[in-house]
DNA sequence: GTCTATAAAGAGATAGAC
DNA sequence: GTCTATCTCTTTATAGAC
């Protein structure tokens, strides 16, 4: 039922909108996506993308109902799925602490990886705050605060985590750190940092897990060594540790 | 010389543009600066700008020679004073981890009284990076960043924060947790904190501060009592230690 | 200093030929 | 699935009356 409903609203003769994966639309998407990170939502014109990809601005309607339908379809599936995984890692049969140093590393990786995106969601935040329709995307971050939590409520009552720590502050401080981090590795001040050397992601990773446990350890534990983890991404998209 | 070469440049009958500040600039200033930090720059129409001052779009190039020159004038000047004033306090005559702290504080409580400031900083490093003419404003990060490390070499060198610190990577760190914070806590978010209570800004403060000490403290004193200041402003605008 | 009026370019989006 | 062509609205900016 609400399949078909969608389906009647989406396009009068439904051209491919909507629906499948041709290479092309996922050319568009992907470009487009690149567009908005680099220079905003609003500030990048239908003609930039179709220029981008050799196509006339006309035609990127035959792909898209409209440029908020290209934002709708970076955004939402691929951030739902990455919340997914984040959820797999925290479920891991790993004490908090390992949980928590792996979840850091997955997510400061996934952020490199898909940049385009979480630049988007970052830069976007006052839109997204502004247009109901975009909801789910606050949704999607409270997901993501809660798998935090239940991380740190179990350090917590095991004793390798600080018992006094405001868990509301500290998951959205860490959250930012991780995003910050992020964003400053990928502008390439990592590299160009003229002053001293370039930074490799590995060591960049290293050392916000070491400020994140210093945040929350318990005192006693401050210099106790750092969980070691390997992820291992099945074809499936299942995690495990290794 | 340079001077005259500016007075003939900005325009061939000079209206009042490019200097004093008539009650009607910094009122239009304003409002261009809240809809800058609001929608961003490039989103934000000069109409826009009009309709909140109540006056005609046209109008407003009497008072500005263009929408570019409007954001120079609310960015530069200011951010020039507010760097002045973080060394003013990484002078005062108290030991490192003191200055520290009333750097912090400083630093977090003026990101508030000059939001819209800080906000198009943030959000405009992108457009600033691309263009040459906006070049101050990495300039003035860079000279902050200097403030930080000057802070950090003193403190490292008497002992009381970590000698094994990469101060590039730490420095950025703090820069980035603290205008985050301060984004957040400025959104609204920190009142409107459903899930728990509102916090108090001397709170968010506190946390911020007790987590940065965790991370550049030596072991030894990760539970040390944490300075207390107060930052006296004179009517100069010098300040002192209370 | 603000208005009216308008230029010139660019925006998002549509219709219909091929 | 892409093109040509175009509509309508909005953009930054200017000229000149008041």
């Amino acid at each position: 039922m609400a399949s078909t409903a969608i389906a009647e609203r989406s396009g009068r003769k439904a051209p491919s909108q909507g629906n499948g994966s041709s290479k092309r639309r996922q050319q568009i998407l992907a470009t487009a996506a690149e567009l908005f990170a680099e220079h905003g939502f609003e500030s990048t014109s239908v003609r930039q993308i179709a220029d981008a990809v050799e196509i006339l601005a006309g035609s990127l309607y035959h792909h898209f109902a409209t440029k908020d339908a290209m934002l709708h379809e970076i955004v939402r599936a691929p951030f739902e799925q990455i919340v997914v995984k984040y959820r797999a890692i925290a479920d891991l049969p790993l004490d908090p602490e390992a949980r928590l140093v792996t979840l850091v590393h997955f997510r400061f990786a996934e952020m490199i990886e898909n940049w385009h995106l979480h630049a988007i969601i970052l830069q976007e935040a006052n839109l997204f705050r502004r247009r109901p329709d975009f909801d789910y995307v606050q949704d999607l971050k409270t997901a993501s605060f809660e798998i935090l939590q239940q991380i740190f409520e179990d350090g917590i009552a095991n004793g390798m985590f600080r018992p006094d720590l405001d868990l509301y502050l500290m998951i959205g401080a860490i959250s930012r750190l991780l995003s910050s981090a992020a964003s400053w590795f990928r502008s390439g001040a990592a590299i160009h940092a003229s002053r001293t050397r370039a930074y490799a992601m590995a060591e960049v990773i290293s050392f916000n897990v070491d400020c994140i446990l210093r945040m929350v350890r318990v005192p006693s534990r401050i210099e106790a060594a750092i969980p070691m983890v390997t992820l291992q991404t099945r074809p499936s998209g299942q995690v495990s540790a290794a």
